[in-house]
DNA sequence: CTGTTAGCGCCTTCAT
DNA sequence: ATGAAGGCGCTAACAG
């Protein structure tokens, strides 16, 4: 037998569909699930059991509309299609959840202008709070971020103004990576790259002024695609860098599936690693640890990333001015047998 | 017109404000904003000003609450951190926002209860709609769909019982990809897995009785690991296989990432395949088809999967029947030098 | 083409 | 520890 709804049509039991099943008034009900405390043992179980019973669902939107508060947050990343964001996605749910946030997840597709339509759309939400990547937004996704005054932060790279921000100098790594291959003895060193994003440009900027000071920078050794990087398109390049620059002694590839494309390109064409070829890759992503040879990478914290800047956001949203507004991770240098 | 009550503080501006602003009554701002061809023109283009001078966003919550629908769609699947399902993502909301539809991700971590709890948590945003992956939904989240009573399609499989399904049978793949190693000469094949979630078992399923058919199974050629698969776990996985059936002769992946770390290793062993060792792999990724040798694999439909099924919720959204309430996409075997 | 009247389901503020 | 009244911002259903 069937509690019969004084509602019509079979839309979902209400929070008074509950009341009036426990004889209590509607806010009773509210309060036994949102403040527990506020109402008596015995009532609570009565409650719950009506709640079971009725197959009773909150109503988000009426939640939100009457409290002001989303209990979500939107989070906006570049691309899923890669390991670095899919793992700082991880993070910050394994973070936000657990406080009772939602993540709405936002694939921008490394285009600023889809940031702006996601991030028009996702702030009728009313979101308690944003996350985002990089500082590359549109003047009018800026405008509205400032005009709506939700906690923000950025994630991945870190800012000289003062906005929110976790994550590690792109430059610095860039910079840092080059050096190695000097210091081990590399003279013509390539750079590939797909997605030519902000923080690409600014490990290529590392990368340029290392050779600058070491005067042999030569730009007929960097080489870009439009498109998001895989593996097979770091064969591509590969091709394409020994027809402009056949004398490279060592390539450093912004991503790590770059870099495993041209490991098998060079096995394809004789190509010695490290011996004729040195090859680096970037992010520390699991297939680079295991190939023959293991490619040297940098590790970039990406769990570390997400994690941090949802702490940070955790604390903006209530009012709390964290420890710090910027947050240098760093990275690290992991060298391996191709170089 | 109806009085504007001066907002306090200094939360965003709402269709009254507009309303206010530009001299009508709220809905008719509601109507520019919704259903332009009911306003004359001249109105509308001062009503988008106004919209524009106030930064006015609406609000997703009133909206919903107003109209009953969410104009959202959950779509779960069991990982971010596969290519498959990212692609499968990527089509959906390809199909689905330009039909005005948001999606909330889900992650369910393979676990069929932390299904049911996002579940359980989406449903509070009232989705107009909801795509799953596979079948195993447990006890309590499949009542709570029923009783939701929102139109739901499962994805990646097929259903004999009448659900709405959009995939491909996993069991063929399974069979079709052992007969092709079997057909090549091979006698002495094992399985490889990571994540036994239910495609992965129903593969094996295939596996199995093609070999059963042969003669030829051997369950000791059967290797499994609980995590998530990788490169590294591949690696580990022929170690392990190695150790206590090391006369195999060919190798089913159930994962293209499996594949390539068994390849990894079987090259740090001086194994030569295909002559020692034949590999296959399973979903078609992108590094499978660029190593030496290249793997043989299944090309799965991912892109399609999301977008047909996106397709046939839409259809059910609507309350048009949709063509079939079962596509099967099929597979494709993609026999390369690894075999 | 535009307006009025309600009310979606819940929570806030005050009461008891 | 529990309740009453009111309203969050928007849109359905009817006017006119």
């Amino acid at each position: 037998m069937t509690a019969r709804k004084p509602r019509i049509g079979q839309s979902r039991a209400t929070l008074s569909d509950v009341a009036a099943h426990v004889g209590v008034s509607a806010i009773t009900i509210s309060r036994a699930l949102n403040k527990p405390d506020l109402v008596s043992e015995a009532l609570r179980q009565r409650i719950d059991e009506a709640v079971r019973l009725l197959g009773y669902v909150p109503n988000r939107a009426a939640r939100a509309l009457a409290s002001t508060k989303s209990n979500s947050i939107v989070v906006l990343v570049p691309s899923l299609s890669n390991a670095v964001f899919v793992d700082t996605l991880a993070a910050v749910h394994d973070k936000l959840y657990p406080a009772g946030y939602q993540m709405l997840i936002g694939d921008t597709r490394y285009s600023p202008e889809q940031e702006e339509k996601l991030l028009r759309t996702y702030l009728e939400y009313n979101p308690d709070g944003i996350l985002l990547t990089g500082f590359d937004q549109t003047p009018a996704a800026q405008q509205l971020l400032a005009a709506s005054n939700i906690p923000t932060v950025h994630m991945m790279e870190l800012d000289e103004g003062g906005r929110p921000c976790v994550g590690f100098s792109q430059f610095d790594s860039g910079y840092a990576l080059t050096s190695l291959l000097l210091a081990k003895g590399y003279r013509r060193i390539a750079f590939l790259a797909a997605q030519l994003d902000p923080r690409t440009l600014r490990r290529g900027d590392g990368y340029r002024a290392a050779l600058q000071q070491a005067g042999l920078y030569d730009a007929s050794r960097e080489l870009t695609e439009p498109n998001p990087s895989s593996v097979g398109m770091g064969g591509g390049l590969l091709a394409r860098l020994l027809a402009q620059a056949p004398d490279c002694d060592a390539v450093f590839c912004n991503n790590d599936d770059l870099a495993v494309g041209v490991l098998f390109e060079a096995q394809r064409r004789g190509i010695r690693v490290p011996q004729d070829l040195a090859i680096a890759g970037f992010n520390n992503l699991d297939m680079s640890a295991w190939s023959n040879p293991a490619i040297t990478t940098v590790a970039t914290p990406r769990y570390a990333t997400g994690s941090e800047a949802a702490d940070m956001l955790l604390a903006l949203m209530a009012g709390r001015q964290p420890a710090s507004l910027k947050v240098d991770l760093g990275f690290e240098l992991l060298a391996r047998d191709s170089t």
